[in-house]
DNA sequence: TGCATACAAAAGATTACCTCA
DNA sequence: ATTGAGGTAATCTTTTGTATG
């Protein structure tokens, strides 16, 4: 996780970033507004034009002292070029995290701080995870709506068995097994019953049927004794 | 060896700026 | 010209891992 020995190598380049660290370690201990002025730049930067008029406060900088800030504290927001988006994109995918070499170097190729290559990193990890949660959402939104409709289905499928044993129970008992999937909440594996687990599982259908709710599995202990 | 402490880095949450419809 | 939404850089807080005494 933590490079120490890259980070001793780096302490004189760095050393100017691990300050304001320590001074949050101090601040931690201030309410907001005590910290906010703690945290405040000992020297304004002196630009407060408008927006991208001068952006090499912002860019130019090889180290990373606060150069963010207007004079009245607000934000200035660095908007990164095409190209450097590119390029953070291609490290990104290379390695996700990177260390402080890779990051110093990746700072001076695109003329900026360390801080803001290691900010972009940060919030590039948080997208991806962002998008797969999304992802991982949708695919359990999709499976729950399989499930519920396999439910209704197996569902139906039995209440019409159960009818056809009141009308004719002799034609009940000779049927072919009914054809639905069954799924064992214990393995939670899922078998079609006209396969080759057919003669448990046609004992497993009838079962539910005739208000055992048996369901098939594949775990040998789970496995329950047919009655004939 | 186990524990407390400090530190660094990353994750998570939030804020604030900027662009665009 | 105004406004609201969305994207994202920047900031703040919490969590986690490691080194050291």
């Amino acid at each position: 996780m933590m490079e120490r020995g890259e980070d001793l190598g780096l302490s004189l380049s760095l050393s100017s970033s691990l300050a304001p660290r320590r001074t949050h370690h101090v601040a931690m201990l201030l309410h907001a507004p005590e910290r906010r002025f703690l945290e405040m730049p000992l020297l304004p930067a002196k630009q407060s034009e408008a927006p991208g008029a001068d952006d090499s406060s912002l860019r130019g900088g090889s180290d990373d002292e606060d150069g963010g800030c207007g004079v009245d504290g607000s934000r200035k927001k660095l908007r990164l070029s095409k190209d450097q988006s590119a390029v953070l994109e291609d490290s990104f995918r290379e390695h996700p995290t990177l260390n402080p070499r890779q990051k110093a170097a990746l700072a001076q190729q695109l003329g900026l701080r360390s801080r803001q290559v290691e900010v972009w990193f940060q919030n590039r990890r948080a997208r991806t995870k962002l998008k797969q949660t999304e992802v991982d959402c949708e695919f359990l939104k999709r499976c729950c709506e399989t499930l519920t409709e396999e439910n209704r289905r197996l569902q139906k499928e039995v209440q019409e068995l159960r009818a056809l044993k009141l009308v004719s129970p002799h034609r009940y008992m000779h049927m072919s097994p009914p054809t639905t999937l069954t799924m064992c909440p214990s393995c939670e594996r899922v078998s079609n019953s006209n396969n080759n687990n057919s003669s448990s599982s046609t004992a497993a259908a009838r079962n539910a049927v005739d208000g055992g709710g048996a369901m098939i599995c594949h775990r040998p202990i789970a496995v329950r004794p047919q009655q004939s």
